[in-house]
DNA sequence: CTCATGGCTCACG
DNA sequence: CCGTGAGCCATGA
């Protein structure tokens, strides 16, 4: 568990500026479920070592964040991350993929 | 070990 | 598009 954990806390680090991503893909990623994801994020006792307030909801919500909603809300917009009434703007493309996959470019709102 | 919660997500209406 | 219900995993009491 504890290698899963450290190694989402490294994927956050992964996240360039101006990028977000999200607790399902995280989860996918260590092989763990967006809740845990959650729950990791909540017990994170390094919030400014790692940015767990780039990571949002599926639907682009910010969901919420150990210092406050708010706070997310500011830091993202200080990454350059759009917030449309509490939630990602065109997140399709905010998505950091970890992976280089198939990248195809898509817009919503 | 069991119970309850949480920074979630998906499927149904 | 929004409300509701169920699933699933880690953590703490």
């Amino acid at each position: 568990l504890i290698d899963k954990k450290r190694k989402v806390l490294e994927l956050l680090q992964k996240i360039p500026k101006g990028k977000v991503t999200t607790y399902a893909i995280l989860g996918k990623k260590v092989g763990l479920h967006p809740r845990t994801v959650g729950v990791i994020m909540r017990g994170n006792d390094r919030p400014e070592t790692y940015p767990c307030y780039k990571v949002v909801a599926s639907d682009g919500r910010l969901g919420g964040y150990n210092q406050g909603s708010k706070e997310k809300i500011r830091q993202l917009e200080n990454d350059g991350i759009v917030i449309k009434r509490g939630k990602i703007a065109s997140l399709r493309e905010k998505l950091h993929k970890f992976d280089n996959r198939g990248q195809k470019g898509l817009n919503d709102n």
